[in-house]
RNA sequence: GGGCACUUAGCUCAGCGGUAGAGCACUACCUUGACAUGGUAGGGGUCAGAGGUUCGAUCCCUCUAGUGCCCA
């Protein structure tokens, strides 16, 4: 016998042992390989090595894991492939931080080598934590087949990725500007920059001789923020020191590598100066005035200063007028030995202050105002980043993206929602040289050799370059590696294939690729799908995936994106274990400043004043699903979550009520074989749901699946079906009775079946318990075949359970508004009725009575004297119930009732007397009205009777 | 500045060219032999505003206001 209460802590590792025992979810079962099954193939977003779960992934797994049971079910050969991705900065960092805290060596003193070794280490120890949660989360991926960006494999296929390109001619090393992280000091890619405005304060113009320079008030004010302000410098010319072009810019310190000036060429006011040369403070070099279309008259003073080495502009500009670029900046983003030695080794920021206080000493500063303007930062660094010269790697991306955007616009890959398609679009037509060196040791080193005169070779290994470099020299000399690492989203572009077995023909690649749907989320369209997409299409020949679904964000309750400042990220881990308040403060205070961590326990404990229940991965899954609606963000509220482990505790009690009752399962059942009104009408209801629910998530609309099985499960099976059998069941042993039990089995188990791919451990449980008794299962759940039903409708069935159940509610509310006691019994009287109604009532006697407290049944010819009137379909019924209710309250009610229905009448009638309605509108609209207006006048007509019975 | 969404019950959200729905919250009643993590009944919405298309608009179109996201 089931326990008295669903408890999910006791279920879930029993149920996940099981399906390990069983090797559940590998692909290329033989059973189906066998069957010749269709494939399907996911590949997991692969989280981030250092990561844990967070409500992200909670939603992102749960749904490719509905997806994989759901298709495992209908017997397709499923492969859903896990893995992690090496993260390079996070990692690298994570064990530098690990390095610190333990004393030991840091990176550069232990060498690339001996730090490699550390990052390994780690990743053996800690680098499992992600895949454990998505194991709690009851993702169904093959992970016999797990894999990593970093394993032997995955670096061959980036290896031979690279080469390939390079000999292509779409990969290059190029001298350009890059975003330099000085945090970091590596390069990073334009999708690693997030742009910051700043707003300054601080204001300054000269000529007041009441407010003089005040340099400690400027320094005070970057102190807090150094960006936020428009500087205007006064260039005096060359030629005439007197005068003065003034060039305005928000980044004082890079005048040191200005290396021109630009104003407008139909800008009159500098008509006369362009090709006449500045000298530029504090430097003393000699720069050009030119004429170029990007200075706008408009903006500051209409002139700029040109700094080709630090800014991707000016790089432009500088480009066109032959000026130098002069790189003034150490990777750190310190002034370097170009400029003059008063600066030199000085913070970018520090020089910032510094610059501009000397150029007001020598009355060259014209003013300061505060402004705002969007600052690059590094994402994962959080400073500002650097536009900086230095030679890197390049993938032509351009040349990629056009079969790659080929694709999406013919079809072969469809984005769900589609309107995501338009942002790939946007991205990939304009997309620019995608910088792929990175200067870290953790990741797949760039495979390049230089020569000693700096030649380089490409090549797959050491010895492949030495050949070549052989080849070029006529004899061998040593060659030097490069020393870069590539961008970590290198080689995650390839996890489609490489997973597979690629750059080998892997018997899993010609089986799974391409792969059926991509599930992931929009912020990363770009950063790994359109990715995905170049290098598929190139190296395949084919699309990675069929599909792409996008889903949106985690928020909490209020619509907050869950931050860990904000202190309102919910653990995913927390909802199905449950934790207690005070260690959900604990955790959420964790590293944040002392007034945010007050307010986050005060928000906390207000929130959460018991902690938080554990309500079990099935219920938190069931919420993802049931608030995924497309192209929606989920608002995630543990009242939400509370409300569908409610949802599990009464299946399980449905569940134990059919086994208190010998529901078992009959060997090979056929619900189509049933005779009892009550089982034909809940068969059919099963399969109208079925095909909801798979309609439905073929379509990839997990909310209404999921919805549509939470209707059946408990607003049909359990409010009513249960209901309306327990006569049956309590009676004696019948015909009807084994009938009833057999379907009752029957529908469990189809229950179980569509709610699986949302609540994988209580059905499995379930599934497994409820054959203690009968026939035993030939499979687990999870491998059971998913419901695929036919003719099992019923109009008829349908019609009389459906005047069943208005019948019964509409004296349910009767009652309730007539305040009879709720335990109390009444009698009923059913007026004027034919044979069909006599035979009704003589099917569901003992249900009417049941579930409307009813304690006799009378036919009579016109309502007793006195009575509440019932009126369910073509049926009037009474409540004689005459001096227990307010015969006045009656009138009011009936009044009331009629009064609202003529009001609907009007409304019909002013339909179907309009003659373009009747004209135009279509014939179903018409038939409807007409329907709609004659069940109205029915019961006017027979609430006016009861009324006038009422008043004589 | 450009683009894309969104605005529906107290809250969080579905939905849809023709009787406005769910969960939670709320009110009243009910410990009836699956379930109080429950049952029964009920209250609550000029579907952001203004125009237009249509026989008919919460739904389609335009504009306005507000909100969010992406890009520059």
């Amino acid at each position: 016998m089931l326990e008295k209460t669903y408890q999910p802590a006791a279920i879930e590792p029993r149920v996940d042992a099981e399906w390990t025992k069983a090797e559940a979810f590998k692909a290329g079962r033989p059973d189906r390989v066998a069957a010749n099954a269709e494939t399907f193939c996911i590949v997991i977003p692969p989280p981030n090595v250092t990561g844990s779960l967070h409500m992200g992934h909670a939603l992102n797994n749960t749904l490719q894991d509905v997806l994989c049971r759901f298709e495992r079910m209908r017997g397709k050969d499923v492969l859903w492939q896990p893995g992690t991705d090496h993260a390079g900065i996070a990692t690298q960092m994570v064990v530098e931080r690990k390095l610190a805290a333990e004393n030991k060596t840091d990176r550069r003193s232990m060498g690339r080598e001996a730090f490699l070794k550390e990052v390994w280490s780690w990743k053996e120890e800690s680098g499992g934590t992600i895949v454990n949660q998505l194991k709690r989360l009851g993702a169904s991926c093959d992970w016999s087949r797990e894999r990593f960006t970093m394993d032997e494999g995955l670096s061959a296929a980036v290896r031979k990725v690279f080469v390939e390109l390079y000999r292509a001619g779409l990969i290059y090393k190029d001298k350009r500007l890059v975003n330099w992280d000085p945090k970091f000091q590596t390069a990073i890619s334009d999708l690693e920059v997030v742009q910051v405005e700043k707003k300054g304060s601080f204001k300054w113009e000269d000529g007041d001789p009441e407010k003089p320079f005040d340099a400690a008030a400027l320094s005070k004010a970057l102190a807090k923020d150094a960006s936020g302000h428009m500087y205007h410098f006064r260039y005096p010319l060359a030629d005439d020191p007197s005068r003065f072009i003034v060039v305005a810019t928000t980044r004082p310190e890079t005048m040191l590598g200005d290396s021109g000036v630009a104003v407008h060429p139909e800008d009159e006011r500098y008509k006369d100066l362009v090709g006449k040369r500045v000298r530029l403070p504090l430097v003393g070099r000699e720069i050009p005035i030119v004429a170029d279309e990007y200075s706008d008259p408009e903006k500051g003073t209409g002139a700029v200063k040109i700094t080709p080495a630090h800014d991707f502009n000016d790089f432009e500009v500088g480009k066109r007028h032959g000026l130098e670029q002069i790189n003034v900046l150490d990777a750190h983003g310190r002034i370097n030995d170009e400029a003059p030695e008063a600066y030199r080794g000085l913070d970018r920021f520090v020089a910032r202050v510094k610059i501009v206080s000397d150029l007001a000493a020598l009355g060259l500063l014209a003013k300061i105002e505060p402004t705002t303007h969007t600052v690059p930062h590094g994402d994962r660094s959080g400073v500002a980043i650097e536009p900086w010269l230095t030679d890197q790697w390049y993938v032509n991306a351009a040349e990629l993206a056009k079969p790659a955007l080929e694709a999406v616009r013919k079809g072969k890959t469809k984005f769900v929602p589609e309107r995501y398609a338009a942002d790939y679009f946007r991205w990939l037509e304009n997309i620019q040289p995608w910088c792929i060196s990175r200067q870290l040791w953790w990741g797949h080193q760039i495979p390049a050799w230089y020569g000693p005169d700096g030649k380089v070779f490409v090549a797959h290994d050491e010895q492949e370059a030495a050949k070549l470099a052989k080849k070029e020299y006529g004899k061998s000399h040593e060659l030097k590696r490069d020393e870069d690492v590539l961008d970590t989203w290198f080689s995650s572009a390839l996890w489609p294939f490489s997973t597979l077995g690629w750059p080998e023909k892997t018997p899993e690649l010609a089986r799974y690729y391409p792969t059926s749907v991509l599930v992931t989320g929009f912020d990363i369209i770009f950063f790994w799908v359109a990715r995905m997409m170049m290098m598929g299409v190139h190296f395949m020949k084919d699309v990675p995936f069929h599909e792409v679904y996008i889903h949106g964000l985690v928020r909490d309750g209020q619509g907050n994106k869950m931050s860990k400042t904000r202190g309102n990220v919910i653990d995913p881990l927390d909802i199905i274990d449950g934790i207690a308040l005070d260690k959900l403060v604990a955790k959420r205070i964790a590293g944040l400043d002392k007034e945010t961590a007050n307010r986050v326990e005060r928000e906390v404990k207000k929130d959460f004043p018991e902690g938080i229940k554990a309500y079990g991965t099935d219920a938190l899954r069931f919420t993802m699903a049931a608030m995924a609606a497309q192209g929606s963000d989920v608002k995630l509220s543990i009242d939400r979550v509370e409300g569908y482990r409610n949802f599990a505790t009464k299946l399980w009690n449905a569940a134990r009520f059919a086994e208190m009752n010998e529901c078992v399962r009959q060997r090979d059942y056929d619900p189509a074989t049933a005779k009892e009104t009550v089982n034909r009408w809940i068969a059919g209801e099963t399969e109208r749901t079925a095909k909801a629910v798979t309609e439905a998530l073929e379509a990839l609309k997990f909310n209404e699946a999921a919805g549509a099985a939470y209707e059946f499960v408990w607003g049909v099976f359990c409010d009513w079906y249960l209901e309306l059998i327990k006569p049956v069941l309590m009676g004696d042993e019948s015909a009807a009775k084994a009938e009833t039990r057999a379907m009752t089995a029957w529908v469990l188990d189809q229950i179980l079946k569509l709610l699986h791919p949302f609540m994988p451990f209580i059905t499995e449980e379930l599934w497994a318990h409820m054959v203690e008794y009968g026939e035993k299962r030939v499979n687990m759940l999870t491998l059971s075949q998913w419901p695929n039903l036919g003719g099992l409708q019923s109009a008829a069935a349908d019609a009389e359970i459906g005047w069943l159940v208005d019948l019964v509610s509409e004296i349910r509310s009767v009652r309730s508004e007539m305040n009879v006691p709720a335990g109390a019994k009444i009698p009923l009287a059913l007026v004027d009725g034919g044979k069909v109604l006599r035979d009704r009532v003589a099917t569901h006697e003992d249900t009417l009575k049941r579930l409307a407290r009813i304690d006799d049944i009378s036919l009579v010819k016109s309502a007793p004297k006195g009575s509440a009137i019932v009126v369910a379909g073509d049926t009037t019924a009474a409540l004689p119930l005459a001096g227990i209710i307010d015969m006045d309250a009656e009138r009011k009610r009936l009044a009331r009732e009629i009064e609202k229905a003529e009001a609907d009448i009007a409304k019909m009638d002013a339909k179907l007397s309009n003659p373009s309605f009747m004209e135009r509108a279509k014939p179903e609209a018409i038939d409807e009205a007409k329907e709609r207006k004659a069940e109205l006048s029915g019961l006017v007509k027979r609430f006016g009777a009861a009324l006038k019975r009422l008043e004589s």
